[in-house]
DNA sequence: TATTTTCCATTTTTT
DNA sequence: ATGGAAAATA
């Protein structure tokens, strides 16, 4: 309800105005003027421009801790929200060390996400749901969106449910309802784009659920069409601060100014040169705007970077300055020296993960009078996941250690999945996409015209599926082997839905969970009978779903039972099930402990807001990066934003940085000459190093374009084929012929194929670049049977072994 | 209903 | 090349 009382509706406040005002402010005087004029100024807009490395959170931070300590703000008046968990984690720490006391926390530090699901269990009866409605995850939305495909009789060959999802997300970043799409979206999805929204929208709200998109859209809803509790909430939150203000999208934009509309009191704290998720609806004219939304605003710009050498930020600058309508900031540091900007060229993508492989094992030891990096310190930074496994092989084999980061999360595995989908079924049964999940997992014998069934029959009796399978059971609608299975999987639910607490009802003030018993909602905060953790082994065990892991033999099944063992000791922090599972819904985490030191691989995006003291920076190449598609899909804007990767990527290092590019790529199994990125001319000559080829033991053979004109001029096709670097490589690879690619375009000949099979025996030790060594089993054909001595026996295409004594380094 | 075969797309990713 | 998902088949 919108009348609530703001004493009793807010978390209380833990320490009084008078009491802060007369502490001391330390934290002042570690500031540079800069940070401290943005930290000063408290009231009225501001927007914090702060360039990488130059001290944002510290200063976004000491800002918070200044508005308690003037006694502007009690910690629950104010609203400071991030992007990820990750930073607003790592804010609520820093606050509180800073602060040297603890807080009794700031409730209203988090993500925009967790934020609006806290406003929205508020509200929820605003928008027509049930407070204890449930998020659903991008799995559940796919599978909802293709059942509305169906039922509308379109193909979904030609119109997959995940356009549609991807057009319906975009729509609700923008904070469109079906109601205001605009016309010109009415094409969308061969025109009935609109009309399926709406039908999804109305479908979510039948199941008492929302997706993230809502969490957001609905908020704002609430917040345009009740004045009440808009002007609420306006009082309430008395300063409001933003970190990557460049990374909003148009829902949350709305959301801020809707919020910030009375006092205005909103810092906003971001880098537009930082800007690289547009492609998820993030508007980088939001903080470009900024000082005509909000007239008056003061703007500090964060310039002075701590971070990296003088070289680094030197060539960082010179690609960036590439970039139109930017709002001007230049980093500069005071220190002097350093390594200049590293760049060579590669014959091929494996070429170029050996050369770094091998490079690295040389920073260990300490070089060319470098200091020695710890594997800790070294980063790997890629425009596309799939450039990773060129690494992952490489690393492999000469046992360098690595780890991946931002990989699949946890919560996104098939067996965390599918658990999780029967805790949501015990703990609210109406969760139909839940049931579809796990009908059939493991194998109950239900197949499509079960499931068929028990969908007419739940519809029929207007019930949800589980209560739908419970009828058509009781009517002898499935009867046999999989009628028996259903029958103990749908009285198992009963049963452990018995031994919950019920589903939470709403949220008293002091935010704990009212819960709904069943048949009469009542509050209930009895103890239940077993612990939630024993609940879920039960529950699991039970259903058979452990069992169905345990009696399966491929080899990736002992890590799933592990990986359910991790769930259910997860469950420990919670309080019962249903709080576990409002948590996983927003908080997709993945940081499992680490062991040792190891080289980071990942993505540019997922780097943005790390360092590391040495990083590399492969495959800079035209069409990879920048990436083609990007380019096509939105022509210059979608080349700037690759620059401002580009920009993201070198002002990670700290130290060294080293940019790398390859001649020859293989893209979807197929040979494909490169030219090297437009970004490499773009960077100042002066402050970079072109390393020529080693030449030692055929490492890497530059490919010729930068050894012969240094960077100044963007280098030819010509260039590239007529170099003596590319000669050299064809006389060598026409020497090896199987173990390397000998030419550019897919023509590689069957001649060469031919030989590749022949050249091999039964008996023969071999190698492989994934599976390491063996022994030929068989030969068929072009294939091998191989017994690896790491991997087993495997059935490899010939062409992908070499004789183990001709291996290439 | 379960297993095998074919087909297809294929950047970036948080919540 | 490759993995996932739909279609074809046992």
């Amino acid at each position: 309800m919108s009348s609530f009382d703001e004493h009793d509706a807010f978390e209380g406040a833990s320490l009084s105005a008078r009491a802060m005002a007369a502490r001391p402010q330390p934290y002042l005087d570690e500031l540079n003027p800069a940070q401290r004029a943005a930290v000063e100024a408290l009231d009225g807009p501001v927007l914090m421009l702060a360039g990488a490395g130059t001290g944002k959170t510290k200063a976004l931070t000491a800002r918070i801790v200044h508005l308690l300590n003037t006694g502007r703000a009690q910690p629950n008046e104010i609203l400071a929200v991030t992007f990820t968990n990750k930073a607003a984690r790592e804010m609520k720490e820093r606050v509180g060390r800073m602060l040297g006391q603890a807080v009794e926390g700031m409730p209203w530090l988090g993500t925009f996400h967790a934020i609006c699901v806290k406003l929205l269990r508020r509200h929820a009866e605003l928008v027509g749901l049930k407070s204890n409605f449930t998020i659903l995850d991008t799995d559940d939305q796919i599978r909802l969106l293709k059942q509305l495909i169906a039922a509308n009789n379109i193909d979904d060959k030609r119109w997959p449910a995940r356009q549609l999802a991807g057009i319906i997300d975009h729509w609700k970043n923008r904070a469109w309802t079906p109601e205001n799409v605009p016309g010109a979206e009415a094409n969308a999805f061969n025109g009935r784009g609109i009309e399926l929204y709406a039908q999804y929208q109305t479908r979510l709200r039948e199941l008492n659920a929302t997706d993230f998109g809502d969490l957001l859209l609905h908020v704002v809803t609430i917040l345009q069409q009740h004045d009440d509790v808009l002007q609420q909430y306006r009082r309430w939150f008395k300063y409001i601060l933003v970190d990557e203000y460049q990374d909003t999208n148009v829902a949350q934009y709305l959301w801020l100014r809707l919020l910030a509309g009375g006092h205005k009191n909103i810092c906003c704290v971001g880098d537009d040169d930082q800007s690289i998720y547009g492609w998820r609806g993030a508007e980088v004219g939001n903080i470009l705007r900024f000082e005509k939304d909000f007239p008056g605003a003061q703007v500090v710009r964060l310039e002075q970077n701590y971070r990296s050498t003088e070289h680094i930020l030197a060539a960082a600058g010179g690609v960036i300055r590439g970039n139109q309508g930017r709002l001007g900031k230049e980093l500069w540091t005071e220190a002097q020296g350093g390594e200049k900007v590293r760049l060579i060229g590669h014959w091929d993508g494996e070429e170029e993960a050996r050369w770094i492989g091998e490079e690295i094992e040389s920073m260990q030891r300490g070089t060319r009078g470098m200091r020695a990096f710890d594997l800790d310190d070294i980063a790997i930074l890629v425009r596309a996941s799939h450039q990773m496994r060129a690494f992952e092989d490489r690393f492999l084999t000469i046992g360098l250690p690595y780890r991946v980061i931002g990989g699949p999360r946890f919560y996104e595995r098939m067996e965390i999945r599918d658990a999780m989908a029967y805790f949501r079924l015990v703990v609210s049964p109406e969760d139909d996409l839940a049931f579809e999940r796990i009908v059939n997992t493991p194998k109950r014998g239900l197949g499509d015209k079960a499931q068929q069934t028990i969908q007419a029959v739940a519809r029929a009796h207007g019930v949800g599926l589980v209560d739908g399978a419970r009828i058509a059971l009781d009517n002898g609608d499935i009867k046999g082997k999989g009628g028996a299975a259903l029958r103990q999987l749908v009285d198992g639910l009963a049963r452990w839905h018995g031994m919950t607490r019920g589903p939470v009802l709403a949220f008293d003030e002091n935010d704990d969970a009212v819960i709904d018993d069943g048949a009469a909602p009542q509050v209930r905060y009895g103890e239940p009978d077993l612990s939630h953790m024993e609940l879920a082994e039960i529950i699991l065990d039970e259903s058979g779903y452990t069992a169905m892991w345990q009696n399966d033999k491929t080899p990736e099944a002992p890590g799933r039972l592990e990986n359910l063992k991790e769930l259910v000791k997860a469950l420990e922090q919670f309080e019962n099930l249903a709080g576990f599972l409002e948590h996983v819904a927003l908080i997709m985490d993945n940081d499992k402990g680490d062991d040792g030191a190891k080289v980071s691989i990942m993505t540019l995006h997922a780097a943005k807001g790390l360092e590391f003291p040495a990083v590399f920076l492969p495959g800079w190449e035209d069409g990879l990066f920048p990436s083609q598609r990007s380019m096509d899909e939105t022509g210059l804007k979608g080349l700037e934003e690759e620059r401002r990767l580009a920009y993201v990527g070198i002002t990670r290092a700290e130290e060294i940085c080293t940019i790398s590019f390859a001649g020859n790529r293989r893209v979807f199994g197929q040979w494909q000459s490169q030219l090297p990125s437009r970004f490499i001319d773009e960077l100042p000559e002066e402050h970079v190093e072109v390393l020529t080829p080693p030449g030692l033991y055929g490492g890497g053979y530059g490919a010729a374009a930068p050894a012969r004109s240094g960077i100044e001029t963007r280098a030819s096709e010509a260039d590239v084929y007529n170099s003596p670097g590319w000669k050299r490589m064809q006389e060598r690879s026409s020497a090896r012929p199987a173990s390397q690619p000998s030419q550019s375009r897919g023509a590689r000949s069957t001649v060469l194929d031919l030989e590749a099979v022949s050249s091999h025996t039964v008996g023969e030790r071999v190698f492989h670049q994934k599976f390491g060594y063996g022994a030929i089993l068989g030969i068929e054909g072009d294939k091998l049977e191989v017994d690896f001595e790491k991997a087993g026996v495997k059935k490899v295409v010939a062409r992908f072994v070499t004789g183990a004594d001709d291996v290439p380094f």
